[in-house]
DNA sequence: TCTTTTTTTTAGATAAGCCTAAAAATATTT
DNA sequence: AAATATTTTTAGGCTTATCTAAAAAAAAGA
């Protein structure tokens, strides 16, 4: 059994390995743990012994097969502790994530897949971000970015790229939730930002945001 | 905050406090948390720093005030859990133990509350024992035990004392649950074992059996 | 290419929670 | 009451996950 420690590498390995192709470098690791490079050095090379990544020294590093199975399990009950927070609870989507960082680590496949069950079969967590399956396998596609979308094009909000506290704070502010229809009205090109309309509400935001939301087409 | 183990430590005291009035012994405690007695001694030591326990060296321990309050914290969690994981996810109540170990120390009181709610503030858990409302304060009351009604008495069960794992498979075995209405059709002297209507089932459980299970009145 | 800077690893320390073995205190027998 | 047995505590180690400081390797710059 993997301890809480181990467990939340492999998650954040996993993270960063979803951002590059090229092996992941002990400082960026170190980094996203918010922990020393020797410590996070530690960690790498008694998860290295344990096959589930491939560290090779002052190289890199990358999950093994199995080391990545292991983030999926993790990322899956984190994404479906999210969503029982919100649908069954009444939590918002920016109060959820401390708490499933918590619940994430629960030891029980009989539990995780019955509260599978429980939520129906979430393809999406409350940010939109797909829900692994019992294998570890994401089924669903995220969809394109809003930035991506053209003038008069629409779609519907079903995901947030990097569901930060501060962006998901900002959007409810703005109202703007999974599940909207949003209209793209305007694209400044000299800063790129974006006037929409969702729900007859007329909204400029920035090409950062615009960057963060996914879409899909209706 | 508390660690796991301290928390660990908090709860099987308050446990064994309900059993007796007088101080525990470092080696009951020991016990319980299947540990040694030096081990026991050093976090003993180490709780009674932080004004959690009254030790007293080679006489005993006993809960503070604040350690009591801590106790019941943990102790709300785990039965609350524990309902939900039978009222909501279909789990058996003698399946739900382990898991609820270790959702008990899952750190939110929003999540607590909300969770009280979502379940509809139960007063007792799926074995029958009070849940502490969110001053820690124990508001029901847990009945009789069923070794003490008279030949043709009747209640309904409310709770079980001891829930261990085969207490509760055995329970299960001869189909008796929490809100059955219970009648006592003979006692035999000899050996105290109860013959008892269950649902027009007559069915004899052994007077230890009897001791274990909690009645309330009709 | 040779220095200098940056990154990464190693070495040694610390705190928590456990262990064994030995010492100290308390309880029980005789 | 003295001897023996039991309980409890202390002392010293071990493991995990972290840290700082120093050494080694790799990358960048002159």
């Amino acid at each position: 059994m993997l301890s809480q420690a181990e467990e939340n590498y492999l998650k954040e390995i996993y993270a960063l390995g979803e951002e590059t192709e090229e092996l992941l470098s002990t400082n960026s690791i170190a980094k996203k743990m918010r922990t020393k490079a020797s410590s996070a050095t530690d960690m790498l090379q008694k998860l290295a012994g344990k096959g589930l990544v491939d560290y090779t020294k002052y190289k890199g590093t990358r999950l093994s097969k199995e080391g990545e199975a292991k983030a999926m399990a993790i990322v899956r009950k984190h994404r479906l502790w999210e969503t029982f927070l919100v649908a069954k609870l009444g939590f918002s989507w920016d109060e959820v994530h401390d708490i499933a960082e918590q619940l994430e680590h629960i030891q029980s496949k009989t539990l995780t897949n019955r509260l599978d069950a429980f939520l129906e079969y979430p393809s999406h967590d409350p940010h939109g971000h797909p829900i692994p399956n019992t294998n570890g396998k994401i089924v669903a596609s995220e969809g394109i970015i809003l930035a991506d979308l053209k003038i008069n094009e629409k779609g519907v909000l079903v995901g947030v790229k990097n569901a930060t506290d501060s962006l998901l704070k900002y959007l409810n502010k703005i109202n703007i939730t999974i599940g909207d229809t949003i209209k793209v009205l305007d694209i400044e090109p000299f800063d790129d930002s974006v006037t929409i309309d969702n729900n007859a509400q007329q909204i400029t935001i920035s090409g950062n945001v615009a960057k963060n939301l996914y879409i899909k087409y209706r």
